[in-house]
DNA sequence: GGATGTTGGTTCATTATTTGAACCGTTATT
DNA sequence: AATAACGGTTCAAATAATGAACCAACATCC
């Protein structure tokens, strides 16, 4: 790996839940040494990346980060035009809400809506989905360009559990059906007792770009609700493609 | 400068308004060479630092940056807090409202509200401010870290306009009115014709994290709008720096 | 109170990566 | 058909990254 991977590859440590690391960790958990790793911070913070707390010496992400996505979010405004979407999906199904976006092999989770029950299915901020084994995955890969269709199922295909689909045969029946449907079912893929439906974000051109998920416990979820949710994320995720595209969303390229 | 270094260079090169570049333009700006500045580019596209459009094949910053911010975000609401009450500021003023960020030595515009008129000031997200020479820069520096101070009082400070402060006692002063005043005021520091005001948002330490400021055309704006602007922007410094210290922010630290 | 372990941070000879002039192939422009 | 501009690649030479061993500071534990 290059040097500049692993400059990243150190941003990647850091998570909603361990917001702040210590050299040391850092170093251990990054397996690079500690020398190395303190160099890369270094070059990180002379940039903004990163910054380091004063008191405790720990060091965080930094502003700019945020900068540069917010010149992204200028051009692209993916977010901007989405969360209030998902609100309201998240407050129309009382069910955790999720959007993603794709980056590089699998979906980058950008927002989440929680409900406000004690028992719901909670996702963080940053955390990645695997595109064979989730409802957002499915409806993704649905309206993907062939190369990242055919390098996932070339790629390994993990089952995460019982119900995790693992033949490229099987994925390929689940996107269809989610082409078909307007939006994909995950019963069980990544987590037990998790059942999610999920829409695709499209670009002008008809091609996936994130998604729009709701999921939910499945001990409280009737296939009525799955029916009712996946009419909604599917409306969620049409009406962001079209304020996305200035509503001159084309034909769906392959829902033809 | 390490390899790291010139990869985040490359990332900077991005702006609001010129959100793609191409290869041989990227490798111009930068200096770089092509080489270079291609292998570079490669390794932030492996970790979503960048994107290549499928068509163009020209560049432009990734979803892997949305993720960072938005982890860091998470940790530190400072946009969802701000945010809002930048709009309330900005209807309530009929000016541009634009909130920064510290980063390494400048102020990096992370949220800006335009007026509807069409003789106003334009400021870009990611826009950097310099310290010495905005209201914005004033107010940060009035409530900000010793060594931050020394540095920029240090460093070589430049004169934007004919009206620019550039001696370190007369800046000194400028923050010293601040303080007292509860906002800094910029007459054309950075720009002929553009005056500001601003303050501090502070963390739960009484230390400045950010600004909140507005900017108007000089020619329409009266002494009495200078001190309603003042006044507004200082309520809402100290409403958002409330809100992000959960309502327990301390006596401030220099302002007794 | 002295031994021990942990932390953040530094040094410098060794080693591996980065560099860039020259190159190729493709796509407009003239 | 010639030219130029673009994205992208190659490989010997130059440069930057590496990591074991090292400090100093702090906390913990007999």
């Amino acid at each position: 790996m290059g040097t500049v991977g692993k400059a990243i590859s150190l941003l990647e440590l850091f998570t909603v839940a361990e917001p702040e690391l210590g050299l040391t960790d850092l170093a251990r958990r990054s397996g690079f040494d500690k020398a190395t790793t303190r160099r890369l911070l270094v070059a990180l913070t002379g940039h903004g990346f990163v910054e380091q707390d004063a008191g405790t010496r720990h060091y965080r992400l930094g502003a700019g980060l945020s900068r540069l996505a917010r010149i992204r979010e200028a051009r692209f405004p993916f977010l901007q035009t989405a969360v209030p979407l998902v609100r309201d999906l998240a407050s129309a199904t009382a069910e955790t809400v999720h959007l993603s976006e794709f980056g590089i092999d699998r979906l980058v989770t950008v927002h989440v809506e929680h409900p406000a029950w004690a028992n719901r299915v909670n996702i963080d901020i940053g955390q990645l989905l695997p595109l064979h084994s989730t409802a957002s995955g499915i409806a993704y890969l649905a309206f993907a360009r062939d190369e990242i269709v055919k390098a996932c199922l070339a790629g390994p295909l993990e089952a995460f559990t019982a119900h995790t689909l693992i033949e490229p045969a099987a994925i390929s029946r689940s996107m269809a059906e989610a082409r078909e449907r307007g939006y994909s079912i995950s019963d069980q893929g990544l987590e037990e007792g998790v059942i999610s439906v999920a829409a695709a974000i499209l670009s002008a051109e008809g091609f996936a770009l994130g998604t729009i998920a709701v999921a939910a416990p499945k001990a409280r979820t009737t296939t009525a609700d799955i029916t009712q949710r996946g009419l909604a994320v599917m409306a969620a995720a049409r009406e962001i493609s079209m304020r996305l595209n200035g509503d001159n969303l084309q034909t769906l390229r392959r829902q033809a």
